[in-house]
DNA sequence: GCTCGCCACCTGTATGGACAAGCTCGGCCC
DNA sequence: GGGCCGAGCTTGTCCATACAGGTGGCGAGC
């Protein structure tokens, strides 16, 4: 019933703990030989547990001196970036997808450096507009190097998780990801599909996504309606998770 | 003459021989087994070190098959979010700071939330211009607790990494932060203070920033010219590090 | 009453051993 | 030739132990 492994056992315990605000801001948590004890395993197996809340920015940690809880709001980060569907669900929310244009092109200078490709070789280009609870907030250019591009080709228009789909029809992992944040102005196209005005300003990510083994899968310059998605990073002395966030409404 | 910490030293080779090219992308690091039989140390100490470049998204790992290289460029983002000055420092650039206005006023209530004080607590407002060799990238409006408040007043107006002089003068550590990023259209005084037009695009970065010990030290609303500052994300399968980059020119 | 120093406690680092789970690749069988 | 399978390698998990170094609080001494 419990998780297999040990330490996520221990670690959601401890997750759960601070969310319930059994251990609120500021709170120190038991020392790692208590934990041990009340868990019965070993400093090592407790180690392991503390470090992934260490790495999640829930917990501050110093030598010498207790671990101390620095904020009770999780961000699960992991899988968040790699899906914009996946988002969408784990924070109880509908995405939905819709193709407006795709279409075989060569690839320019900059694309063929980040695919991996020559420059000229034939790419997939795809311009998708994604929606939340039915409004449309982000609008993407995404570009497909050739061997994986008939497996986009063959998904359906309105398909809601791109990500989920080529994993149960190719067996594909997107595993690594690169994301350049900054903001622009909105184009004429970005404005009539994402209902703004031109010259509004657009929260631009361009991202290269990798399998396991590094071979680029997609590049993509993704634009967000502003006040529908927050991007949140967590810091500490450390470790830097980062999360896509609702805005508060 | 090499650092104290073993698993730093093996850390720090390997993070040289992918910079290096020794370990292009998609190459394969050697097992384990090998690297501590050649550094003389245990497995647990060779998995610490490479558990760090894992949580920097320079390699991959999946049970079974050996760690893949990712990424070569290496994005050091523990110390960097913490402070624009330190940041810049790395990049080997020089970071200017000016002081346009400070006041103190009563805090409005989602600061009071965010600093934990009172709703209409004493606060020091601050209004600082940020440069990068010389031209104006970003403005801050950072809000300031009373306990800190004094010793911010302190410093000199053109003080360049009011972090790195906190600690000096306090001993006080920014240990942990939490940032939200967004884009926002440039009012009058960022425009004027950033030089753009008003209504250009700027990146925003909500931040607050406690102690070790959860004790809220500051909030502020940053506002970054476009094309100066780019935020980078890079996200396994497990790990999200992030970083601030300059764009290239 | 204040400070300084000592000491118990706690986390960081490192070792070594054991087993489980997953991947790779070569060889075998069809 | 092609597909299946298993042996060996590699990473993930877990344990027990030891010591170093930082923290924090208590108490002695001024």
């Amino acid at each position: 019933m419990p998780e297999p492994r040990r330490h996520e056992r221990i670690a959601d315990e401890l997750r759960r703990a601070i969310a319930d605000g059994r251990y609120p801001v500021g709170a120190t948590l038991p020392s790692e030989a208590e934990l041990a004890a009340a868990h019965g395993a070993s400093r090592g197996t407790v180690r392991q547990a503390v470090s992934a809340l260490l790495a999640e920015g829930l917990i501050g940690s110093r030598q010498g001196a207790r671990r101390v809880v620095l904020s009770t709001t999780p961000s699960q980060s992991f899988t968040e970036l790699r899906s914009f569907a996946q988002w969408a669900r784990a924070g109880g929310r509908s995405a939905g997808g819709l193709v407006l244009s795709s279409s075989w092109d060569v690839a320019h200078t900059d694309e063929a450096g980040l695919l991996q490709v020559r420059r000229g070789a034939p790419v997939l280009r795809v311009l998708r507009l994604r929606t939340l609870d039915g409004e449309p907030v982000l609008l993407e250019r995404t570009v497909y190097p050739e061997w994986i591009g008939p497996a986009v080709e063959a998904l359906p228009d309105d398909c809601e998780s791109v990500t989920q789909r080529l994993y149960d029809d190719t067996g594909l992992v997107f595993a690594h990801g690169e994301h350049h944040i900054d903001a622009v102005a909105a184009g004429t196209a970005d404005a009539e599909h994402l209902r703004l005005r031109r010259g509004s300003p657009l929260l631009r990510v361009r991202r290269t996504t990798t399998t396991a083994d590094g071979r680029p899968v997609e590049t993509s310059d993704d634009r967000y309606r502003p006040g529908s998605v927050v991007f949140t990073v967590r810091n500490s002395t450390q470790t830097n998770p980062l999360a896509r966030t609702r805005t508060a409404t």
